[in-house]
RNA sequence: GCCCUCGUAGUUCAAUGGAUAGAAUAGGAUCCUUCUAAGAUCUAGAUGUUGGUUCGAUUCCAACCGAGGGCACCA
């Protein structure tokens, strides 16, 4: 709608041209006015023409407001204070709440094009924690606007199975066997910082362990490994995820190091301190980064080239993004900077996102000294909660503990979406992820109740129709055609909030109209229509919670 | 010290340069013999400070104050 309307004016603009004299049109902006007084669209053009055309706005306004003839969905057009409010008609209104489908806010934006998302990115040997549930849960929402859009999507999971946190998680199981992995690194990071002697055998067990020199170590090493992936794919199960590809710094280092060596040898890259092989970012108002250390092995930044050739390797991609944590954003800027120059193609497809952190109100969590909420925990102890919740309903216990796991998820879920992607989470466990108002819980709350009024009709045989409709329109109507506009934003800007913000007015509305309406009624001649519109809402949650990566349910 | 983010109700978050700054929680008052009360309806409460650009600034610019992150061989 909002295209129609720009294309409306942008005739009438031209035709103005000829009348009042020649001048420059400026970008025209439609948005939805936050107030229902204002009409359900709405542009300010009048009053950015008012300057150049030397004229009051209002009277702009009138003149575009006169010349637009034959615009059968806008029922009323309003000349307002300078702007000028589009109010749509019913009849378009129920149009396209007919047209409503489960291919619903689906667009080919993106047909056929390739993109890669990389997130989530756990270390094997290490806690899977809950930074690494808002990587997970803002990817996976990414990943899914993008299918949404026509395109091809592939999610890959960056893992450091290589690294001096190895050699430290090694060190800690060589030492106690009895720790887990995860307790085993705590204990070997620790060991690390307090104790010379431990920091330069971890030193030794790193190289021995990225030269695979010694048979013992590399059987301890696999073992850790698959036992960290299986931990992994567990916790992924639960979260919606599926990967295509997992994709190691095993893999990335000796292909991102002839990389960075080839960059030396042309100059990119040079010689630093020590003969690491460095980035100098000063030169574009960035710092300073190593390639290749001192004694000789990858860091991050040249297994970064090799991770960007990989994925090309395995797809073709048209667009790469990289999902980390906000703390790398500057690191990021330095690696893709150094990238422009060596790999140009692929620079210019790769975009990192960088998200906030979660913080627990008593500071910051480090998995270095043990001091963190693990993913796993969180859920668990969500999931907890909920069963306490339902431990009377008439379920059987296998549907309290899907439904508890589900809900437990898309609270954690809904939590990290609802806010802009960049900025941190202030995670406070007794208050921050609450089961009513703004939450994931509501939405599919909403969602169950709708689909329970549709399974009352079908055993009261009220089929959906739109063959009687009421005198007026109401806002729930008028918003559900909004979707697909809302998640064509949501996709532009990289931003899963905005599919959040709008499910939760949207239930908003619908929890309105189920207490206001009885909307399955024999007596009521509308009830067909009642239902089809609550059928249209079912299609709308269905689609954007699947947005969200958030489960619905039909009980709970 | 330099660079990057960010300061909005008591709290946690919204608001493509637009109209009366929205929600949710916590507080106060209502509504279950009726489609799931994890709900609905009222009520009260906020743009860090000082300037600038603009018809119009929470949004852009500058300074200050405050918070977080990053600045060479960790990721």
């Amino acid at each position: 709608m909002k295209q129609e309307i720009k294309k409306i004016i942008e005739k009438v603009l031209i035709e103005l041209q000829k009348d009042l004299g020649d001048f420059k049109i400026p970008e025209i902006l439609v948005e939805i006015p936050k107030s229902l007084e204002h009409g359900d669209y709405s542009t300010n053009i009048s009053m950015i023409l008012a300057k150049e055309l030397r004229k009051n706005p209002n009277e702009i306004a009138n003149l575009i407001k006169e010349k637009i003839i034959n615009f059968k969905e806008i029922s009323k057009i309003e000349v307002i204070g300078g702007f000028i409010n589009f109010y749509i008609s019913d009849k378009y209104i129920v149009e396209n709440i007919k047209k409503i489908n489960k291919d619903f806010g689906k667009n080919n934006n993106l047909k056929n094009k390739k993109v890669i998302l990389d997130y989530t990115d756990p270390n094997p040997f290490k806690e899977f924690h809950i930074g690494h549930l808002m990587s997970n849960a803002i990817g996976e929402s990414l990943s899914r606007l993008f299918e949404f859009q026509g395109a091809k999507v592939k999610r890959v999971c960056y893992q450091g199975d290589v690294g001096i946190h190895v050699a430290k998680a090694i060190w800690g199981k060589l030492n106690n066997k009895k720790l887990k992995w995860p307790q085993a690194y705590a204990f070997g990071a620790q060991n690390f910082e307090e104790s010379e002697k431990a920091k330069n055998e971890i030193t030794d067990l790193n190289k021995i362990i990225y030269e695979k020199s010694d048979k013992k170590i590399n059987k301890l090493y696999d073992q850790g490994k698959k036992e960290s992936l299986k931990y992994f794919d567990n916790i992924y199960k639960k979260l919606g995820t599926k990967f295509d590809w997992l994709i190691f710094e095993g893999q990335t280092g000796p292909l991102g190091k002839k990389i960075a060596e080839q960059a030396f040898k042309n100059e990119v890259l040079e010689k630093g301190e020590g003969g690491a092989i460095i980035f100098k970012g000063e030169k574009y108002g960035l710092h300073t980064r190593v390639f290749i250390n001192s004694m000789g092995i990858p860091t991050y930044e040249a297994k970064d080239f090799g991770l960007a050739k990989i994925k090309y390797q395995k797809f073709a991609y048209d667009k790469s993004i990289v999902i980390t944590g906000n703390e790398i954003n500057e690191y990021f800027k330095v690696m893709l900077k150094a990238m422009e120059q060596i790999l140009p193609d692929l620079a210019k497809k790769t975009f990192h996102i960088g998200h906030g952190m979660l913080r627990l109100p008593e500071g910051k969590m480090s998995s270095r000294t043990g001091k963190v909420i693990t993913g796993e925990s969180l859920i668990n102890q969500l999931q907890e909660m909920v069963l306490e919740k339902i431990k009377d309903r008439k379920l059987s216990q296998k549907d309290k503990k899907i439904i508890s796991e589900k809900v437990a998820i898309s609270a954690i879920k809904y939590s990290v979406l609802k806010q802009s992607a960049g900025s941190d989470i202030i995670y406070d466990f007794n208050k921050s992820v609450s089961f009513n108002g703004d939450s994931g819980p509501y939405l599919q709350y909403s969602f169950t109740r709708a689909l329970s009024v549709l399974e009352k009709s079908k055993s009261k045989k009220i089929k959906a129709s739109f063959k009687n409709i009421p005198e007026k329109i109401g806002q729930l109507e008028k918003m559900m055609i909004q979707f697909p506009e809302v998640v064509e934003r949501s996709a532009i800007e990289y931003q899963p909030h905005y599919v959040a913000t709008y499910l939760t007015q949207l239930a908003s509305c619908f929890n309105s109209f189920y207490a206001q309406e009885q909307i399955v009624n024999k007596e009521d001649k509308f009830s067909p229509y009642k239902i089809a519109v609550t059928q249209a809402f079912v299609n709308i949650m269905q689609n954007g919670l699947w947005l969200l990566g958030i489960s619905t349910l039909k009980k709970m």
